[in-house]
DNA sequence: TTTTTTAAGGTATAATTAAGGTTAAATAAT
DNA sequence: ATTATTTAACCTTAATTATACCTTAAAAAA
């Protein structure tokens, strides 16, 4: 789970960053109302986390303006606690939940776990590439109305293709994001896989195949 | 919309009466835990306003035995503000919403609108997948004119698969929701549920069954 | 009793290893 | 400049190992 941080003060800041890693979340910290939408309007975050008193932009506006763009990304909204009128404010512009500080990092935890929860349902990614499509809940790697289901590895492989499309990536690339960069496994394990995919994508009838460019890496390309 | 309000305090009581009759909510109200749970189990309303601290029976033991048997009702929870750790309790119980007092009705009503918004699309008694129907009132596993009624937590394995259809469910995340996220029981509990339910399912002649995908969850499936 | 949990052994599938084959690119020979 | 040789990167299959998942039965709890 992949969280955006937006909190002004450096020491709460520095505190929260320590506990959501710990708590196996992957953040990122931002520190006023500029950076925060910038960040945020990238898309790619499981949820956000948005102090309202910020320099340069406050966090309601920010709020306003990632929902105005149709960004749907679960919002936590932070403020001192006698900001009432900016909870309500919040709540109707969409933001998901509300927390008012100082609160202790248990229930933040906790308001963290319901909101994300309620998001997860309701998010149904699917990356194509020609005329395949790799749905990212189910695992299914579909061609027209015939699919199956890719195993995890297989499957966080097939990801990697079809997150960076036109680009090659290396075998070496593969095994360090999919294996981790502590694995023991070989990188013939990383060519076993890429085997696997291509006679699935071949039986399918995909219209892209898995190209290899010997020293630089591997990409999808149009048959 | 029709709400329950359990709040002990009768000043307090009347006072959120009036301001939520004038805003053209429906309110019952009671003024202890038993009758809390009573009114609340009839499960007719849009969305109930509990107060933790209440004579016979407190808000979060309430919470629990709604939720414990399928109630879907949305719940805020009121309480003294100090009173944290109860909030904690409240939000992974399954409560929807947690509301400190004193507060403003300015609040109370932005947080009244959020969470019945949120909860609007899902009210149903009935679920149903293939020829399979499965009733959230009576706990009635239904093919055709046959039917059995599952146990409780068999019942709510099934509705879970029911209500997240051709989604993949992992053990993990049953585990959490069924059992709570802090439960001591070992995820293979939630191998033999599944197994009870396949069982049951096969008995009554389903045309669906529960695939399982290794390492990704199980889901309904048509035959 | 009925429901829930634990325990244990079995099965199927996924992950990895091993081994032999193929091919692209670099270099050497013509 | 062309061809041959070599090398290492890449490919694939099949066999092995690991482990997630299943089921049953019995024990415990409600």
């Amino acid at each position: 789970m992949k969280l955006l941080l937006a909190e002004d003060e450096v020491d709460m800041s520095e505190a929260l960053v320590d506990i959501l890693t710990f708590h196996k979340y992957t953040v990122d910290a931002v520190y006023d109302g500029e950076e925060a939408y910038d960040y945020a309007s990238l898309g790619n975050y499981d949820g956000i986390i948005l102090d309202i008193m910020m320099p340069k932009k406050d966090g309601l506006t920010v709020l306003k303006e990632l929902r105005k763009e149709g960004c749907q990304t679960p919002i936590l909204m932070l403020t001192a606690k006698s900001e009432i009128e900016d909870k309500v404010a919040g709540l109707d512009l969409g933001a998901d939940d509300y927390l008012a500080k100082p609160f202790s990092m248990d229930e933040l935890l906790a308001r963290l776990r319901a909101m994300l929860r309620r998001r997860e349902k309701s998010i149904a990614t699917e990356l194509t590439c020609g005329n395949v499509s790799l749905n990212q809940q189910t695992f299914e790697l579909k061609v027209k109305d015939e699919g199956i289901i890719l195993p995890k590895l297989e499957f966080q492989v097939m990801e990697m293709f079809m997150l960076n499309q036109d680009m090659y990536i290396s075998a070496d690339n593969i095994l360090e994001k999919v294996w981790g960069y502590d694995t023991d496994a070989e990188i013939s394990t990383v060519w076993v896989y890429i085997s696997y995919l291509r006679k699935k994508l071949a039986q399918l009838g995909a219209d892209v195949e898995i190209q290899a460019k010997r020293n630089i890496g591997y990409r999808l390309e149009k048959k």
